[in-house]
DNA sequence: CCAAAAACTGAAAACGTTTTCAGTTCCTCT
DNA sequence: AGAGGAACTGAAAACGTTTTCAGTTTTTGG
């Protein structure tokens, strides 16, 4: 079942069918209808690989995940499908696991699947311009900080949230409850830019208020695992237990550290209170619910393809900042005296 | 950069350069290192549209996901990824809404987008033979119960649980704790099949136990996101507060339905015990640890990839039926007095 | 009513592979 | 040394589209 079969189907030549499936203007109202009728009584679906090979590209998307063990992007993941779906392309998706990789492995894909634009997802993005070079496809960094250091603006997109600033605003937060002694639970140590800034942010936020920020209370888990959280919660622990507040970068990272804190016999929020970033669905639904920044998922993720497509059509790149939104759960009070 | 350029480059005929590609064994050892060298040099990467066209099917398996609010499944699809990726395949991702697209759009997608084949995920599957046959390549469909019924058992391949058996265990185990009383919270209305089956489990426990079930104790969620499940949870409340144990379809459910009963002042597990399926990473962290029978989320993903690989390569069709293990966590106990 | 423009249509080339078929070269065995 | 076969290689067709270019029909304006 072929064009071939269409066009003899309906009494027209090749051209005219790939003109209709096509929208070309350049054809008569009449025709059409019957072209249409045709395809629909044939039950034809166009060949896409035919349509690619001409085209020199395809209508894939590459979406390249890191770090998929939080569900804070699975649930970006999703939105990114819808949007891709809905604007008429198609999603092939690539996990992958060492940051290095990240922007390799999706210069390969691009070049093997002929993908017509590219997501990267969840890592940190502070490439250089020969690693980005190598993408010869419009692509979009979603989520977490755009450094912009070494890359001219116009060579790709981004959609984000200032991690310096919403680690600032979270730790502010604790300290405007009155907590003094608040520890930190980072992420893996190979995500640079992102532990990097929160962590920055988060002693900022304490030297502004005239507080010396304590190595002792920095933790860092080594993986966004909720496992590694509740370990390093533990190693925390073990060093310190005098702190009343703990800060975490996702909300995994808080639900298990509660945990952790829970099954050490200190209860949240009267002993200790916790912040964390990101606002998933689950966290609303603990005991006690987490007090969290939402980072806002959806727009995340629909503003990521809005973009990319944009950028397949001609338009500019352009870099998106988005802010997050305190969601008041139970597990920040003041501290006890 | 295509394979004419390799060829050139290399002084033999494009069609040894695509038999190198191939691995054909008809070439000298001599001649393929100099392609391959020739290969590596040029940065060449074969276009995957080209290769698609004339195989007539490309290298891309679908994976038609229904129900992704569900977190069981996103993990599922985690384990499906990495199964696909590493047997060399590329995978296309479909969320879907309503459950009787699943077929036909699973369908359209091998048509246009000419997959090897598809993995139906997260959906009941009791389709007739006729909506079968409209997917022309092998499918495999994963987790939730296989419903042998309409179909020729050569005709699909599956991974599933027994969603009966499954639901019984876990309803059993509330009853030797001693429980009479049990509720159960039911997913959605339209996947007749598993609440159907996983209901009946339910009833069928009971009544071995000699307890005559009770309609009023049963609660359908609509859904199964977390909002459904605890809103589910207030409508059962409203009507009974006498039951001291809850059985919930998935762990998400149970998550939200204990945090509902805890909202009422129902404290869990001494007033009331939840016993869930799924086995999700969150649940271990909750405050109890949810009480729940694992569902092997890898293996069902790698067991699916497997099982399709191997009826593309013309393997038969099968059925696997995996078993879920309990883990005990802190949320089942006996009832009071 | 004619010329020119506009609207529409078809033939054929092109996209980059795989694969068949027909060689050609190189062994191996008598 | 020559025949027969094995091993290897290349030319060309085919896959199903899109698109260019040229041709035909229709419409418009004078």
């Amino acid at each position: 079942m072929t064009i071939k079969d269409v066009a003899e189907y309906s009494g027209v030549s090749i051209s005219t069918i790939s003109r209709v499936l096509n929208n070309h203007p350049d054809v008569r109202e009449e025709v059409r209808a019957k072209v249409l009728k045709a395809i629909q009584e044939l039950h034809y679906v166009p060949n896409s690989s035919a349509r690619d090979l001409v085209k020199t590209q395809s209508d894939a998307i590459g979406v390249v995940v890191r770090g998929v063990e939080n569900p804070f992007l699975t649930s970006v993941m999703r939105s990114i499908e819808e949007a891709i779906r809905g604007a008429g392309y198609t999603m092939v998706i690539h996990q992958i696991g060492t940051e290095e990789d990240e922007v390799a492995e999706g210069a390969g894909l691009v070049r093997s699947k002929r993908l017509c634009g590219l997501i990267l997802l969840g890592g940190r993005f502070d490439y250089t311009p020969e690693q980005t070079a190598t993408i010869e496809v419009p692509f979009v960094c979603c989520t977490y900080t755009n450094s912009f250091g070494s890359l001219d603006k116009n060579a790709y997109s981004s959609v984000f949230i200032d991690d310096y600033a919403e680690a600032y605003k979270a730790v502010n937060l604790l300290i405007e409850k009155g907590h003094k002694k608040i520890a930190v639970l980072l992420g893996a140590t190979d995500d640079r830019s992102i532990s990097e800034l929160r962590y920055k942010g988060y002693c900022d936020a304490l030297r502004d208020a005239g507080i010396q920020p304590d190595q002792s209370l920095v933790e860092q888990t080594g993986g966004y695992s909720m496992k590694n959280a509740y370990n390093a919660t533990e190693r925390l622990l073990a060093r310190r237990n005098d702190f009343t507040a703990l800060f975490t970068v996702s909300d995994s990272m808080g639900i298990a550290a509660i945990k952790a804190l829970h099954n050490s016999g200190i209860s949240v929020p009267r002993d200790c209170s916790v912040i964390a970033i990101d606002g998933i669905e689950v966290s609303k639904y603990t005991i006690p619910a987490l007090t969290t920044l939402i980072q806002p998922r959806k727009p995340m993720g629909y503003e990521a393809v809005r973009i990319l497509v944009d950028v397949i059509k001609g338009k500019k790149n352009c870099q998106l900042r988005l802010e997050t939104e305190l969601r008041e759960g139970e597990t920040v009070a003041p501290p006890k005296k």
